[in-house]
DNA sequence: GTAAACTGGTTTGTAGCACAAACCGGATAG
DNA sequence: CTATCCGGTTTGTGCTACAAACCAGTTTAC
């Protein structure tokens, strides 16, 4: 790994961050469609613990970025979204914990 | 490590994420103090490459919170302000660490 | 001298954003 | 008909990251 004397701690990277996805509501909601492939709104509200709106706004901004595909169909006359990454949303998670894994590799020997 | 039915991803732990040292400013910061145990304005200035005010407020907000030790001297009639990170903030980045690496672990096979 | 520029920061103003409360259309219950 | 629940979206607000402007003191130029 490049570590020299102009980055003793090898974070460089840091500067690169991608916020969007580092913001801990988003990346709680990356990380688990990440896992799961596909997931609706409901179970993701179970899961992160964020409120509706929350939910709905950062699930807003993810898709405006490319990094989620969202599908909303009614099911039993009742709505149901359904979300899932995108090949650039992936891409750009993995570059994300490339880098985070790296700075926090880098620190402790 | 906890992974159970109602958290397949074994993401609970982003929601005690600690944000005052999440925010990537502040990251870069504390994780270049883990590694030299002292530094000053100017060093940290070029190695994080904020702005002085940046770094000046985020340092402020480190100190508030008992993460970092300012201390200022005069060297040569000039000031000199050195920083240092305290017990209690290498304790708080030591378990951001943990959490964070626990979360990227999980979930790359 | 004294004015101008530099040094090592701090304070101020502002744009952006995370958050939850309020809202909304439709389905179901009484 | 009214009320309540479901599945979300929109709105209002308080915080905050950021850089520009500022400031006290020092060195340099004249």
């Amino acid at each position: 790994m490049p570590k020299n004397r102009d980055d003793p701690a090898g974070l460089g990277s840091l500067e690169e961050i991608d916020r969007l996805i580092h913001e801990p509501a988003r990346l709680n909601i990356v990380a688990h469609l990440s896992v799961v492939e596909c997931a609706d709104f409901l179970y993701l509200l179970r899961q992160t613990g964020l409120t509706k709106g929350n939910l709905s706004s950062h699930m807003s901004r993810l898709e405006e970025a490319g990094y989620i595909a969202v599908e909303k169909r009614f099911v039993d006359k009742t709505p149901r979204t359904l979300l899932r990454l995108t090949d650039q949303g992936r891409e750009a998670f993995r570059s994300y914990r490339e880098r985070m894994k790296n700075m926090l590799d880098g620190l402790d020997g």
